[in-house]
DNA sequence: GGTGCCATGTAACGCGTTACATGATTAT
DNA sequence: ATAATCATGTAACGCGTTACATGGCACC
């Protein structure tokens, strides 16, 4: 819903077509390098607006260049943007890969949890990475101009701190099962064990 | 992605028809509450499974029941899962409805910056009241037999904390900038101001 | 004359959701 | 009988990416 909520409010500040919108959107959501939004989205997404009353077309213009299509976003549109200001955003509810990655890790047979203990390692590598590469751009970044990067990195390497704490956590608990293996632990989920 | 590899994972455990691995992904995920995957999902992306050759149907069989497709999980579908437990999850990049309708609301132009305060509020009450919900969740987990569940919760409660840590911080710098307005914050974004 | 930017799209695909549909067995 | 569960899908749509296509203008 970014990016539609995107255009709408940048339509609302002024914007009129959909060149500028995509530019105007990817400074917004913190440069290519974060977030490199296709035109086929921009226009995609405009046209669907469009069809929902929320943004209407009022002209092409052409002085000089190519042509542009002028677009204004309608009183329906500043409702629904009014609406979604006044909503939280919900929580993107954990559809988590590295969660469903490690569950398989540990129903994996391998003695001693190694697969899952392989798959937390390279994990850890890769956060400490990104995290690293994160603080040293957020060091360099300018605090008059680009406040917009800084929140943006500050909260990158918070959820990246976030990943790492947890693998940790996962980390001790693994060893701590594995001190004392259980009598029926049984992490292999299966469908329908019920009676049969 | 997870859906795709959850299912490879699932049956190269040995799991063997569609309905089957529909109500073991649920479960691998966190339950239906946390994500609430579609039959269509599922039989879609097996049938993309199958058609990549990473799956194949190996017969039908009928006791009793109605019919079942028996799927097997075939070298090549070993491989790739091979592959992706080799390989970190990469940083789903904060496509960040929050961030966006932040930055949105800071270049709106009602005084003293209020549409951000009002967005600041609205989430960080929608954050506590995940958070509570979450803990509540987490104490009344059994760590015999709900291990999945308990590091899900946790994971859940880290990004939520961190979510709100960052909203703190996001506050301070509005306060700091407010109290010294610069001369060119610009902090409205348009396409191209360069020279015309 | 080529490179790059401005401005617009279409087509096809992957992932995910919602709504709809079918038919059989099992439990109440 | 009817409701739940088992088991399978199709159709249509929204969001997002990749590849492809078209033209004009500006600069070197």
């Amino acid at each position: 819903m970014s990016v539609r909520y995107g255009l709408l409010g940048l339509l609302a500040q002024g914007l009129r077509h959909g060149y500028e919108l995509h530019s105007a959107f990817v400074a917004l959501a913190g440069g290519k390098d974060q977030w490199d939004v296709k035109p086929p989205q921009i226009y995609s997404t405009l046209a669907r607006l469009q069809e929902g009353g929320l943004v209407a077309e009022v002209g092409v213009e052409q002085e000089g260049g190519p042509e542009k299509r002028i677009l204004t976003i309608t009183p329906a549109g500043r409702a629904e943007l009014d609406a979604w200001f006044k909503t939280p955003v919900v929580g993107e509810h954990l559809r988590d890969e590295l969660f469903v990655k490690l569950m398989l890790s540990l129903a994996d047979g391998a003695p001693g949890g190694q697969t899952a203990r392989e798959v937390i390692h390279v994990q850890r590598e890769a956060l400490y990475r990104d995290l690293h590469r994160v603080t040293a751009r957020r060091q360099a970044a300018d605090p008059r101009g680009e406040l917009g990067q800084i929140l943006l990195l500050d909260k990158m390497a918070m959820h990246l701190e976030a990943d790492l704490r947890w693998l940790e956590m996962v980390e001790a608990r693994l060893e701590e099962v594995q001190r004392q293996p259980r009598p029926q632990p049984e992490p292999r989920l299966r469908g329908r064990p019920k009676k049969q």
